[in-house]
DNA sequence: TATCTCCGGATTGTTGACAATCTTCACAGG
DNA sequence: CCTGTGAAGATTGTCAACAATCCGGAGATA
């Protein structure tokens, strides 16, 4: 048997695995809000599953810190007030800070870099339209890009709960109004900055765009 | 009733988080050496709980990385190459530079860096007395206590995982000689970079100490 | 000999039922 | 009016049995 055949292994994923990106998407997109009970029956009944696989997904939430767990009492989806929002973007400074460095270093920068520009413009083209969501859909894509152009399947994992947890944020507080130029420029520059290599500058760009985010979230928040 | 009497809420923990706990400990310190299947019904068997519990713990590991699931297979002790122990370290790095960094800037530095300087301390006693094992030991909860001291719920969740990949490889390991004071002194030199608060180089001190150890670890595995 | 088929044993995946716990409400007593 | 008691209802925690899948080897066939 060829092994060039480009045949790619079958995607099985088990159930609970089905069920955690699911669930992970409803917290997301604010279809299960912060402070609801998650009930096992209910869901189990939605997912058309039983029980088992369904708390084993919500265990693998627990985990990732998207689910609270009270004992005896039921589950419930995280909430998060200002002192969690910041740490929320300190971590997400943390591993993006590393992620664009490591993509800076890479051997790959060029197509990186390419890559980066295209999410970018794509943003660009979101906020000229006026079309918000489609804006924020972008920016997200921008973030994903960075981090998996980066090929730290750490880095990635834990990144991708961290998204999730920007989401929950956004979705909270939609409606409320940001500037689209200044985040369109903000991603731009921080493209070029890994263009040119330069870490410092690299640094300080994606610190002062996360800084800049959290204010937008903390100052619409109250 | 009083808030300020200092009672605490009761630590009522459910089981497969106490499994979990447990499952992770074997991991860490090679009780359940990388690449082994972990078989339901032994485990279950030896904790004296039935199937669904372990489960729910194993989708834990799952979710944390520590197990790798194959389908209709079993669960495996996630084994890792080089590539995944650099990789390991980069994240390593991004998030205990982002600590120490919060810190160095926290209000609480002075206590901080007196609790930093007992442990390094303690990795020198145990230099001193030739006793690997415990300067391990000392070496773990100094870079515990670095990120606890951060007061970042997510940066630590995070770095709990890492540091038991990081002891999975060191009693992988078992029996390599490293020079003690060589590890004495680098410890030693990040805390003095947290207490200067000289962020440039307390960052430069982590990268260095992270590479040596890095070093260490990929060079003895070879 | 090489290959294919099929079967037995073992392991995981899933389910429905049972036990334990918590919450809510009504109600009696101070 | 407030407090304590108790039972009903609902929800979670746990279990043991059943179904599906995989692996290895024996045996048949060319």
């Amino acid at each position: 048997m060829s092994s060039a055949s480009g045949f790619q292994p079958v995607p099985r994923e088990s159930t609970s695995s089905l069920i955690t990106r699911q669930l992970r998407e409803g917290i997301m997109r604010g279809a299960l809000p912060a402070g609801t009970q998650l009930s096992e029956v209910a869901l189990a009944a939605e997912f058309g599953v039983s029980r088992g696989p369904l708390r084993e997904a919500m265990q693998r939430l627990v985990q990732e810190g998207l689910v609270r767990s009270e004992l005896n009492r039921g589950l419930f989806v995280k909430e998060l007030d200002e002192a969690e929002i910041r740490d929320l973007y300190l971590t997400r400074t943390a591993i993006e800070t590393t992620a664009a460095r490591a993509v800076a270093h890479s051997e790959a920068v060029i197509p990186g870099t390419e890559r980066l520009r295209a999410r970018a413009a794509a943003m660009a083209a979101a906020a000229a339209a006026g079309d918000l969501e489609a804006l924020a859909d972008a920016d997200f894509a921008f973030h994903e890009e960075l981090v998996s152009l980066a090929g730290s399947p750490r880095l990635h994992r834990v990144h991708e709960t961290l998204m999730v947890e920007t989401r929950m944020c956004m979705t909270a507080l939609q409606g409320t109004y940001f500037d689209p130029e200044d985040q369109v420029a903000e991603h731009s520059r921080i493209v070029e900055a890994i263009a040119s290599g330069d870490d410092a500058a690299l640094v300080r760009e994606i610190e002062e765009h996360m800084q800049e985010a959290l204010d937008r979230l903390v100052r619409a928040s109250r």
